[in-house]
DNA sequence: GTCATACCATTGGTATACCAGTAAGGCTAA
DNA sequence: TTAGCCTTACTGGTATACCAATGGTATGAC
């Protein structure tokens, strides 16, 4: 059985990145309560949580509040996520890459190959790239500190259907030059690849950030 | 005012590190609450953040367990430590030493010099030196991350007072050497001496940890 | 009209009663 | 004696009543 706070917590979320609830209106723990139809604990368990993972920001006595990143928190988050995708790439080169991350080859390749694929169905696959890489890495703690930073990272991306399509397809190529270096099992050069992939990401993501504000 | 869920997180957290709560025994949420003089509620939000530190396992109407670390634990810990402190020397290192960081050069050296200084002296000094460095990295969200990962360590570390005199020893060559990288705003060295370092550090560890199973 | 103040609605923080699930120990039947 | 069920005590999960602090607003003095 999935606990109410559980629940809870991925209503919210949802809620959140589809941008129901706005960033600058305070959200009341009772009204969320009467929302989703339950009672505060679950919710406060729920709001720990995304807190925990940098979703709202809590002010005692004030309101709590849906994070607003800065350009700064977008930085910040692209930096951990290096130290963090830089050692499960090097450990997944190291250790040699798992099937499931050489199936992504293949699939690189055909994007490449055909300009005319859908723009969401390539993200979608660069996330679950990115998973695989973790995955690889064979390492639970890093695994754990993903998802934290995987909601976080919605919160800036869901907003705008901004899909730069030259940069999109650019993470194709880049996506597919970490996965040779794992494969060739060169850790050095997996990690190299993704500091590369990570930072033209961040680029981008500022770049598009900025036309916001 | 400290919340009394902020207090309850720190006796708690003392408590575990100083193995007054046992690893195999279940701890109730009604026991500390009790223990402690507070309510449940503050002892669910000090437990839901242990928890989430990797103090603490909750097996839902079992009980409430310290979590006892495996030497695939401490291994994965340590990989995990890699990837974020290597990118905070990185960081530190690409922006510059704050003076912060560099007045740890005096005292490293002086500690080369003498050979008659307390190990656990040397020791605490060595946790300042890797709290700086995340620090100068200058990023928020990496200081974040940090602190989870220092409790957990504690976990392991506490335990013995088995502090290998030559390994304390070596740390401070290690440590001057990073700095060394860093000052010399040489991004790749300063991680690569994080990467030895730490590595080093895991090995001695491992062979500690072995000896108590 | 403006500024100070006092009140009040609303927030998150806390304590606690109650619920549902678990497992261990004793009891019963073979 | 032993296998198996069933009671019971205890766990974490949930709902909710109450508290203290905050900030907006209405009111009244100037």
């Amino acid at each position: 059985m999935t606990t109410h706070s559980r629940r809870a917590y991925e209503e919210i979320r949802r809620l959140i990145l589809v941008r129901e609830i706005p960033s600058d209106e305070p959200i009341s723990e009772r009204g969320l309560s009467e929302r989703l139809g339950l009672g505060r604990t679950p919710i406060r368990e729920a709001l720990k949580d995304l807190e925990r993972d940098g979703l709202i920001e809590v002010s005692p006595r004030r309101g709590t509040f849906v994070r607003r990143l800065s350009l700064a928190d977008l930085r910040d988050i692209y930096e951990v996520r290096m130290g963090l995708e830089g050692i499960a790439a090097f450990l997944a080169a190291a250790r040699g890459p798992t099937s499931q991350l050489l199936s992504f080859e293949e699939k690189f390749e055909k994007l490449l190959d055909d300009p005319s694929s859908e723009l969401l169905t390539i993200q979608k696959l660069g996330w679950d790239f990115h998973d695989a890489i973790y995955e690889a890495a064979g390492n639970r703690e890093l695994l754990r500190l993903n998802t934290g930073l995987r909601n976080q990272i919605g919160l800036t991306m869901e907003l705008p259907r901004h899909h730069d399509h030259d940069r999109v397809r650019a993470t194709v190529a880049e996506h597919l030059k970490i996965l040779r270096a794992i494969k060739a099992m060169d850790p050095e050069g997996a990690q190299r690849a993704i500091y590369q992939h990570l930072s033209n990401a961040l680029s981008a993501g500022a770049q598009i950030f900025s036309k916001f504000e």
